[in-house]
RNA sequence: GGCCCGGUGGCAGAGUGGUCAUGCAGGGGACUGCAAAUCCCCGUACAUCGGUUCGAUUCCGGUCCGGGCCUCCA
């Protein structure tokens, strides 16, 4: 079966069919970096991360292309870094490697390309004369603006008009301005700014242009996919289509858009505005594992509203330790030597990457895992349960670390609990339950479970 | 006001025009010295009102409720 994803473009979900047969390519919005990364931003790492291993599935690592961009000039970076006194550039270094490091503790693979807006300025300056020479953009005051009712089709991935805009218009409108919808491509820049030189004058770039410039600069004019959080959709995707489109002569930006939806808090927004938010790190801190964390962004479809909540992150947990258990018991098995993902977790994610059900699959394969007898099908399951879980991210890392790595709180060592099962054992073969008992509570307070087996104890963290 | 999404069992969350989601929590059982882990069994879920249909949680329309975008935002 093809992969179908859902065209915000066209409200209806399509089959995927790259454009150059032989290549892939996906753009995705990355962050602006003036501060630490918090869940909601997290989701379209995550979303966009499995996309990404479904494609490096279904067509092979190489030829799939992944851009996530990095913002690192911008308003609120300017204002972060006057409020701190830090350096623009030490501020937008330090959080971009923030970035990468918790994007990583989530699992998240680099991006093939991870293009900083200041290394493409001229990029940006060369597009934005383009535009101006073709009637789409003037200058004024020290700006560019791209001139919106110079784009007869505006408006067509948020599905609103001119007049709407016009009509539901909240901003007030700069007087250099020829239409009210018209936008930024490039704005002056006082002395103590961040600036480059510009046909306009000293100066830095809008928000869209980085984007479409860079995309532009390692992907071509047209390719595959372009995603985003759902509120980039309005302006900031509409305005990169039409700045895009303009200069290449009307050629499409993306053929396939899509957005994920917002992780929520108490049935709201989780946003930097409404100050609602936990930071990835944050979280990280507590004690929840990196591993959980992905989890639970993936135990909702994508494009659905998100509730986090530390509840919703424990349980993410235990089902990760009953992959692992099972996993740990399956240890000296060996794998498939093709272990392929199962069909239906393909299947799954093939359809416009339902997570939930190719969760829900994995669970089926986990349960056979636990039940099956013979070592052969043992293996055999292991070996799709790893390799499928590989597609979401997750299950990757060793059991035994799972299970009884090093945790956030300082436990007992390995050793020390090793000894204590093994005065447990004696004080069992004694037939001295009370002390074996009492050995056994004493390690439950300090956070490690014990498990008998007809083989022997085994232990884990209970974290 | 314009444009979008949603409302599923205690919770999370898929899906479907007509016997099964799945997980977590809970109850019962098997196993265990007792546990833990594991397995088995259990709970008359689809906001509401109409319509279409032999039959709707699923399709259509209205209503109510919730969320988002229209301004920086994943």
């Amino acid at each position: 079966m093809p992969i179908h994803l859902y065209n915000t473009l066209t409200r209806r979900k399509e089959p995927f069919q790259p454009l150059d047969p032989k290549r892939v390519r996906l753009y995705v919005c990355g962050p602006t970096v003036y501060d630490f990364a918090h869940i909601g931003n997290a989701r379209p790492v995550v979303v966009f991360d499995t996309l990404f291993r479904l494609l490096r599935q279904a067509y092979g690592a190489d030829p799939v292309t992944y851009v996530r961009n990095i913002t690192d000039v911008d308003d609120k970076i300017i204002a972060a870094a006057a409020e701190s006194g830090e350096a623009i550039r030490a501020l937008t270094e330090r959080t971009a490697a923030a970035y990468r490091d918790d994007m990583a503790a989530l699992n998240a693979l680099p991006p093939t390309h991870e293009p900083r807006a200041t290394e493409h300025i001229s990029q940006m300056i060369a597009m934005t004369e383009r535009l101006i020479a073709g009637g789409f953009a003037y200058a004024a005051e020290g700006h560019a603006l791209f001139h919106v009712p110079a784009m007869a089709d505006y408006g067509q991935l948020s599905k609103r008009s001119l007049d709407d805009m016009i009509a539901g218009a909240r901003v007030e409108v700069a007087p250099y301005k020829k239409h009210p919808a018209d936008f930024v491509l490039w704005k002056p820049s006082t002395p103590d700014q961040p600036g480059w030189d510009s046909p306009w004058g000293r100066g830095r770039p809008g928000w869209h242009i980085e984007c479409s410039a860079m995309a532009e600069g390692l992907l071509g004019e047209t390719f595959d996919i372009h995603g985003g959080g759902q509120d980039l959709i309005f302006p900031h995707h509409e305005n990169e289509i039409a700045q895009s489109r303009c200069a290449h002569g009307g050629a499409p930006l993306a053929r396939i858009w899509m957005h994920n939806g917002f992780v929520q808090v108490e049935g709201e927004k989780m946003s930097k505005s409404l100050g609602n938010f936990f930071t990835v790190r944050q979280l990280l801190e507590e004690g929840h594992r990196g591993e959980a964390i992905r989890l639970a962004l993936l135990s909702a479809h994508y494009r659905q509203p998100l509730d986090i909540s530390r509840e919703g992150l424990k349980e993410a947990k235990t089902e990760l330790d009953r992959f692992y258990t099972a996993l740990d018991k399956a240890a000296d098995l060996p794998l498939d030597g093709e272990a392929a993902p199962s069909g239906e977790v393909m299947a799954a994610l093939e359809d416009d990457l339902n997570t939930p059900l190719a969760l829900s699959h994995l669970h089926e394969l986990v349960t056979r895992l636990n039940k099956a007898a013979g070592d052969g099908e043992k293996a055999h399951l292991k070996s799709a349960l790893l390799a499928s879980g590989g597609l979401l991210g997750i299950l990757q890392q060793a059991p035994e670390a799972w299970l009884r790595g090093a945790t956030a709180e300082a436990g007992p060592t390995a050793d020390q609990i090793e000894e204590r099962i093994a005065a447990r054992m004696a004080a069992r073969k004694a037939r001295n339950f009370a002390e074996a008992d009492r050995i056994r509570d004493e390690l439950a307070g300090d956070g490690v479970i014990l498990e008998d087996s007809p083989t022997g104890t085994t232990w884990r963290r209970a974290g």
